[in-house]
DNA sequence: AAAAAAATCAGGGAATCCCCTTAGAAAATA
DNA sequence: TATTTTCTAAGGGGATTCCCTGATTTTTTT
């Protein structure tokens, strides 16, 4: 049986770029073609295609949130992301909601068969050149600055801190005094370059300590 | 020519299951297992393989800082990451890594040889039922309740804590009494269901209003 | 064994946060 | 226009955090 595809993006050129990539492929018939996310829904929910590749950028909703509806309306739909480079940060998110492929705009032709047999196997896709932006993205974002050492003790209060106890709470979880409790404290502010508990757990968020 | 692969994984159990499974393939052949960290450096150094397959979980080193240290040294190695339903947490973080597949130790013959090719082509592979747990804890992780609705104003004062600004400070920001800000603060924490600036931070992160 | 690092504790005081209630004005929505 | 929501503000007080200094004991490293 043929395989359905639908394509969603904003920009006609795109749109058409695609398409005439998958023309001539006997196996693929391409369902339909939308221009934003009202449009998709609507189309989708008359000829319900196996693989829809949607773009993040649209004019009325964005990607993840559209995919994450059409998900949960279509469990079997197969998304692919079409992304920039420039909206690479979304891919995060896009990872954990569900998304089963995500591509660059410039892929080619094979690239983006083979991201489809991928997906429709049930195995999710990622093309290189965006893995490597994404890990170029978090060496700069996370990485500046090494991750800060603390001692056993001082994350064992940072946990507590992270559990929205009191330093009075800690002190009884940890069983040593409330005045230890802060001198932890205000050392992993200091470590961490924190201004104060709030600052502590957006670092340690940040810089994967807990 | 031949597909050099070598494995490391601590259980001897799994070493010869997966060298089992590579043994008749005539494009693959199996470099080195390795039973720990340091082992896995040493042997590598000497016979470079093209792929690793590589446990997460090591006696010495665990398999993220050791994949991190592998691929700085050896940018063209490619790393299959192979987990236990249990450690899936750790993915979110090998994804940032630069690992390029993941694959549940349950897997079989024909799937491994597809992330073996397919890492080898520069994409990344994951495994279908490794998203799928991805997603399930995702979504009983933060979806808990969706995405609370915070007003324009509690929502200024959010971005305000989370830069680790004071009361005083917050209400010179956003020229309001310092007292409005304590009350928006209060109404944040209630509606986040935070016990203190900690936790509204620790939420808002996690449910990515911020 | 000696040195360094980590963990423990404390006094004291200013600053800040947390929590309750109440309430008028402005803005958005029905 | 009427209703609801949001934004504004305040009083008052207890709890907690923040910040300084200084010090002893324990553990780890050299």
């Amino acid at each position: 049986m043929e395989t359905k595809i639908a394509i969603t993006d904003d920009h006609e050129m795109v749109l058409q770029g695609i398409a005439s990539m998958l023309e001539n492929t006997p196996e693929i018939a391409i369902s339909g073609t939308y221009k934003n996310a009202s449009e998709t829904l609507e189309g989708i929910s008359k000829v319900q295609p196996d693989v829809l590749l949607l773009d993040i950028n649209l004019p009325d909703i964005n990607g993840i949130d559209l995919s994450k509806q059409l998900l949960k309306k279509y469990p079997d739909l197969k998304i692919i992301a079409l992304t920039n480079f420039e909206d690479i940060s979304f891919i995060k998110r896009m990872l954990k909601n569900g998304v089963h492929g995500y591509l660059l705009k410039n892929t080619d032709k094979l690239e983006l068969l083979t991201a489809i047999t991928q997906v429709l196997s049930g195995e999710v896709f990622l093309q290189a050149d965006l893995h490597k932006k994404l890990l170029g993205q978090t060496k700069t974002a996370s990485d500046n600055g090494l991750k800060p050492k603390l001692t056993r003790r001082e994350h064992d209060v940072l946990i507590a801190i992270s559990e929205e106890l009191t330093t009075q709470e800690i002190s009884e979880k940890l069983f040593i005094s409330p005045k230890t409790v802060e001198t932890h404290r205000m050392n992993i502010m200091s470590k961490l370059g924190a201004k104060n508990s709030v600052g502590i757990i957006k670092i340690a968020i940040e810089k994967e300590l807990l």
